[in-house]
DNA sequence: GGTGAAATTTGCGCTTGCTCAAACAATCTG
DNA sequence: CAGATTGTTTGAGCAAGCGCAAATTTCACC
């Protein structure tokens, strides 16, 4: 079985504070593979069988209503974790994992999370960290959703998505991996039509350069200012 | 120092697969204390010195925005950890947490929490399966924000409300503390006058009977159909 | 290079639910 | 019990943003 190699992870953070023997060690239990863009990863719902994380591209996951809507939870970046349900025991996958781009995943059995988490308690302590930051983030969301408005939320959501996968241009910034404007109405708790006119008015003043399923960020320094304190201010 | 009676904490899931050795041992690091109705328990922002568990009320977190809104994240009731900000690598709350009745808590300091977790597997499992709950209840929440209407949004709050903490009459269902329309509005992301006027029109439907700070469910049955399908259908 | 599919833009009308305002009811305090 | 405080109800007007519809642009694939 071709073993995946120690420097594709010794850099990250998540493995901080671990030697090269235990990396190789952790390693031994993966499985590395490629997910082209669009395939999905891991279904709602679905058995967890594995744990994963992201080596290359990007990841959505994605909730699906008994209605039929959509909401994307977050994207997924190089370095991280993904569907550990059962680091917090879970036996089924909360949401749908989708690869925006063709990416580069390695994944573990779950069923060994515990020997995993209990042998390497440095790692353990690092994923916890990391779900302690998704239940900040979340929480934060439900606060935007509940107190502002639409502009205000579609911008905070540009703003994360360039500081996460900005890509500067001489341009501006740009987002890092192809994004609709449904997707960032799913993003953002509205509809496709709104975010579209919200876009445009912005190209209008400058602030944005729109195309299709690019958004290239001119002025982040005004989008910054209406994510904080809405437009008319 | 009076250490904390085992019996009050040996029922609960939280501590299940462990040993009475184990309880005493666990309890002799906490400290119980009693907090008076809408007393803070700890403030947002504050440094995280300790975790608790909740014996008796019900406690509500709360975040505050810059701008001063206010959103109800959860209730928590008896049996329930809070302030866990240490098993998730934080150093200060996320939210402040406000006893809504009169309460019985008791508090481990934050240091120990490392100690405890490696030294009680099944209790650092059980807690990270409540983390896993409450990320999934949070990321719940979000698409309801993003999906559903403000009606069907208090309906949800309100099943779930009396779910958690439902007291049985033979008039109906009453939740088990007070709470004020503003705080329902502050739980579904609307205004308080909404919930005021949704009250109202159910109760002139004879789904529920209101009065100050509280709220009697009288049809659970036809208000899980408004949560699940919206009024209309 | 033509065709079809997918994504985007834009207009218009309308509904939901918010803001503002005021009155009212219940509870607490001294 | 008087007065103050806190919570609730209700009305009226208005605006944010949605639903619907249609045109247009962009891209992928033959």
């Amino acid at each position: 079985m071709s073993s995946i190699d120690r420097s594709l992870i010794s850099g990250m953070p998540l493995f901080a504070d671990l030697g090269d023997a235990d990396l190789d060690q952790i390693l031994a239990e993966a499985r590395a593979s490629r997910v082209e863009k669009e395939r999905a990863i891991f279904e709602q719902e679905a058995e967890a069988e594995s744990f994963f994380l992201l080596l290359d591209g990007h990841v959505r996951v994605v909730r699906t209503t008994p209605e039929g809507n959509q909401v994307i939870a977050r994207y997924i970046g190089p370095g991280e974790l993904f569907g550990i349900a059962a680091a917090l025991g879970r036996t089924t996958y909360p949401a749908s994992a989708v690869a925006a781009v063709d990416c580069v995943v390695i994944a573990w059995p779950s069923a060994h999370w515990p020997a995993l988490a209990s042998r390497y308690p440095a790692f353990a302590a690092n994923t916890y960290k990391l779900v302690g930051a998704r239940l900040q983030e979340t929480q934060e969301h439900v606060v935007e959703l509940s107190t502002e408005q639409v502009e205000q939320r579609i911008a905070r959501t540009l703003m994360r998505l360039i500081q996460q996968t900005g890509r500067k241009t001489d341009e501006g910034v740009l987002i890092d991996f192809p994004i609709t404007r449904q997707q960032i109405a799913e993003m953002t708790g509205t509809t496709l039509h709104t975010v579209s006119r919200t876009l445009s008015a912005w190209e209008t003043r400058g602030l944005v350069r729109n195309s299709r399923q690019k958004v290239l960020v001119v002025e982040p320094h005004q989008l910054f200012a209406i994510a904080e304190h809405g437009s008319g201010h």
